[in-house]
DNA sequence: TGCTTCGATGTTAGCGATACCAGGATCAAC
DNA sequence: GTTGATCCTGGTATCGCTAACATCGAAGCA
């Protein structure tokens, strides 16, 4: 920087302002500064300027893994938005692993970003106190029941659990079974669960046709539908409690022969993209993983300017996607 | 860090050791130190330690979009085996744009990362220039085609291609259609056709059945299928540039009711989670985008001990995988 | 003209760590 | 007892930038 500022004819302090405050700075040492830059492929160094202005423009995500459709709208929206502003994210995924994610969250804290978004998971009571103690923006995504630590954005797992059991009671199914994914660090799933049964129950309906399966992919639904055809043989329409578990059901019914809705209704959740692909196309619970990212981002960036605080818990809602795997009325 | 030298009683040189290198430490010294971190709830500041000592044990990563499963298992790789090191992740989405790359890339070098990674697309010859005079560990994925700005991972999309059409042809399929996705800035696309192109040739079959169209997805693969078969009613089988658009193919089938691999044989590029659960089983290349980011980082720290110079270009190869899609001989 | 006001630039002092060089114990060997 | 090697610890000078305040000339205004 002391070699543009030489070159340009101006102090260090000229030279940073140019970048970072153009506007105070006349518009012929402005151009001169960039042109001295240029000339000296000179790029600031943001570590440095971190170290000044104990401000790093630097926000941390952490999510228990990659392989989710679901967290990557989410982190999609986080870093589209975030980058508008000109800041950066910093990845850490964790494997749902209370243990890794205590390291992570360390980790991530020594370099002092501007904000952290948790995704997904619970959390071990010391990441939580020691998050608190840290003096920085912290977001909780997806799971919408506190106590959070600081700041969250999501919605009711178990509202929209419900609504989509009303729906498929609605539609004449009555041996509905349900595929669960019984994560003990997930309560989103325990949430979905409940509301599912809350459906049936209002109906008079059979709750107790429930698979827990331990795998959130194509194989856990097939495994689910095994599982619940042998102890209801005819059961009529099966629920999941992820979209992939519900498109592996409708894999499998493709390779019985067993025509969906009639034989089977099929419902899941999280409304991912090949659930408007899939053949007869997979009614489910849409929840916008994008906005999720985006508001996070609005919360940390809400912020920064030392304005708001308390505690705000946004609410996204849901929204039920009929298709062709469920049967009219 | 002052603070937990006094309470330690010690110079803040020996708190710094005691973390960075605790067996310089006694360990009678080391106890005291982290006795009194934790009472402090010290959290070292990597920024400071980055500026101090140049080396920020950050790598950027550059992605042109988080919603290809491609790129995923890349990005697990990379950010699993960094971390493992005591790395984390800058990651940076560009959407295609090669604007966009530029202005992440030069955003990233701000940060002084010990390594940056560029996934799946050209490059701006501005950026190239940049990363050049930035002293900086630079890996480029997926295609294997230079010139390389430092270091490469990947493998020949050509050869795949060629691999799979001579698989298709022995298959005794005679009017083989291709869904290509001819983007601009993706040339690993271009070599996929090529590949396929020269399998038709050698086997005297008509290699003009290709089918271009603008979009990856499932859709792709539908609109490409019947482009196809406008042009050839009597087509037998369909190769398509990814996994998702084959996918997208045998949908189609199914909603047509057209069984596969009996009236259309289909293969894809990629061997995505999908390909092994939808009926009956997609035959498809074996990428290993994993081992594609873990070979990534492992180049990338082999350059922090100041070791081999040089321009590692690795080759991880594929793999056919057959499934059901094709018929036997 | 003399005063304030304001916009543009410069000066100084850190931010919180590490690199590098010294210094003082301790110990084995002669 | 002296020497030299080894181990642990401390002092000092940065790393490259920005916050905060100081300065200075050119307006603005009566």
């Amino acid at each position: 920087m002391a070699d543009v500022a030489r070159r340009a004819g101006v102090s260090s302090m000229t030279v940073s302002r140019s970048f970072k405050t153009p506007d105070l700075v006349s518009a012929a040492v402005r151009e001169r500064v960039a042109e001295a830059a240029r000339q000296l492929g000179y790029v600031p160094n943001l570590v440095a300027g971190n170290l000044a202005s104990s401000r790093s423009r630097m926000v941390g995500a952490v999510v228990p893994t990659l392989a989710n459709s679901n967290f990557l709208g989410t982190l999609k929206g986080l870093s589209d938005r975030l980058r508008q502003e000109g800041y950066q994210l910093l990845l850490t995924e964790t494997g749902y692993d209370r243990r890794e994610e205590a390291a992570a969250v360390a980790a991530l804290l020594g370099r002092r970003p501007d904000g952290i978004v948790l995704t997904g998971a619970e959390h071990d009571p010391a990441v939580a106190r020691t998050l608190r103690g840290a003096q920085v923006a912290v977001v909780e995504t997806w799971d919408l029941r506190g106590p959070f630590i600081d700041m969250a954005v999501g919605f009711s797992h178990r509202a929209a659990a419900l609504a989509l059991g009303r729906l498929v009671v609605s539609r004449g199914y009555r041996r509905i079974g349900y595929v669960d994914f019984p994560h003990p660090q997930l309560r989103r799933f325990r949430a979905r669960r409940s509301g599912m049964r809350k459906a049936l129950d209002e109906a008079g309906l059979d709750p107790s046709l429930v698979a827990a399966v331990g795998d959130e992919g194509y194989a856990g639904g097939r495994s689910g539908l095994e599982a619940l055809l042998a102890r209801a043989p005819d059961l009529d329409a099966v629920v999941c409690a992820t979209d992939v578990q519900a498109i592996g059901v409708l894999f499998e019914c493709a390779r019985r022969g067993w025509p969906v809705p009639e034989r089977l209704g099929v419902a899941g959740f999280g409304d991912f993209e090949i659930a408007a692909e899939v053949p007869p196309g997979l009614t489910t619970v849409r929840t916008n993983g994008r906005g999720i990212g985006i508001a996070a981002a609005e919360l940390i960036l809400g912020r920064q300017e030392g304005g708001r605080t308390g505690t705000p818990i946004v609410d996204l809602g849901f929204e039920i996607v009929l298709r062709g795997s469920l049967r009219d009325g």
